[in-house]
DNA sequence: AAAAAATGGTTGCATTTGCAACGAAATGAG
DNA sequence: CTCATTTCGTTGCAAATGCAACCATTTTTT
């Protein structure tokens, strides 16, 4: 395929729990994740670490770090299942040649990162609530509108979802528990139902 | 200028309070803001407002949400001061003309994007920490960073910035005066000074 | 299969913080 | 200038929640 020798395009895959990209590093790609799952991380100054980005099949990473050649790169990034990537160079995309085929590909590029930040208002959203119960109703809500039911699957563990929620992770299993016994909600580890 | 016809700008005045754009429509272009600041919102079902962005002089808003043509923009947009604003439109960006000026232009507007989303994952880093305190100290971490100072002026009144951080009012006012307290800080309206 | 590690729920407690009510000071309008 | 409006800080209180400690269950490793 063109566009992947273009974007000098290779595949590698990783086992549960590999670095992908260490804090501090220069990202030479971008990733996209064939499959498994793999989740960005920043740590603060107290090595609490904050996760980012939650990646799954058939999403990428990495797209900004690697387009603007930022030296210093904020994050971790890892997997937490056995992974296959694909990475990809931005060099092409920077290309001036006029041509017709580049032109689609960024195309697609931009259209991606324009997409990411429409995602990341999502997440900044359920952020602002004040209470977990708010942002519990706002992610369920998210994930009912996404996936077009009221029963879904979430790829975060509790402890992740405590992390993607700003929250803490007894809290959260307190909450969730809360709103089983009021009946507005069931759940089975990570599948819920919305009543 | 070539860009401005390119992207069939055209600048419009603002008061203060004014809506440039109403959730629910599309937006048929960016904007540049010329002069002033304007903020985004977004709106919870409860009617309750949450800001998700302020852009001030220099900065633009709404590049996604053009780019993608989404039908129903999910946010409001007001002036907190009186502003000019620059509009632009995004169709030529997604032209495949091989025009190298456009080829420069769209490079700009990618980046631009780009280092939105490196933005926006500063902001969720805010909202993920626990603490007020915690935010806080991330929060002006980020400013002395950016300002190269440890004396800087942010652009948000104490409702906008207990918004941005995801809190209440009183109790940013609250911990504000803590940290003053504790010699940690020290504020007059929005000039921070970190001690 | 047994042992070790990871994951998830519960609970008591201290702290944090949202909220309401209020007053002072600053800002803007007539 | 005067009055109205906006902005900001303070405080009491109730509710939310971070945290630690603990146990049960599940999953992984040996």
């Amino acid at each position: 395929m063109r566009a992947l020798s273009l974007l000098e395009a290779n595949r590698r895959s990783y086992a549960r729990g590999e670095y992908l990209h260490r804090m501090g590093e220069p990202l030479a790609a971008f990733g996209v994740v064939l499959s498994g799952t793999v989740q960005v991380y920043s740590d603060d100054p107290d090595g609490h670490g904050m996760m980012m980005a939650n990646v799954a099949e058939g999403g990428s990473f990495g797209e900004s770090l690697a387009f603007l050649a930022v030296p210093h790169a904020p994050v971790h990034i890892l997997t937490t299942t056995g992974c296959e990537v694909l990475w990809l160079h931005t060099a092409a995309l920077r290309s001036s040649a006029p041509d017709p085929f580049l032109l689609r590909l960024r195309d697609r590029f931009t259209a991606m990162l324009a997409t990411r930040t429409l995602e990341m208002n999502d997440r900044i959203q359920i952020l602002s609530r004040l209470t977990l119960r708010e942002k519990l109703f706002t992610f369920f809500a998210e994930w009912q509108k996404r996936t077009g039911s009221r029963t879904f699957t979430v790829p975060f563990d509790r402890a992740a979802l405590a992390d993607y929620l700003g929250t803490n992770r007894t809290a959260l299993s307190r909450e969730l528990s809360a709103m089983q016994g009021e009946g507005l909600i069931e759940f089975y580890k990570n599948s819920f139902k919305i009543l």
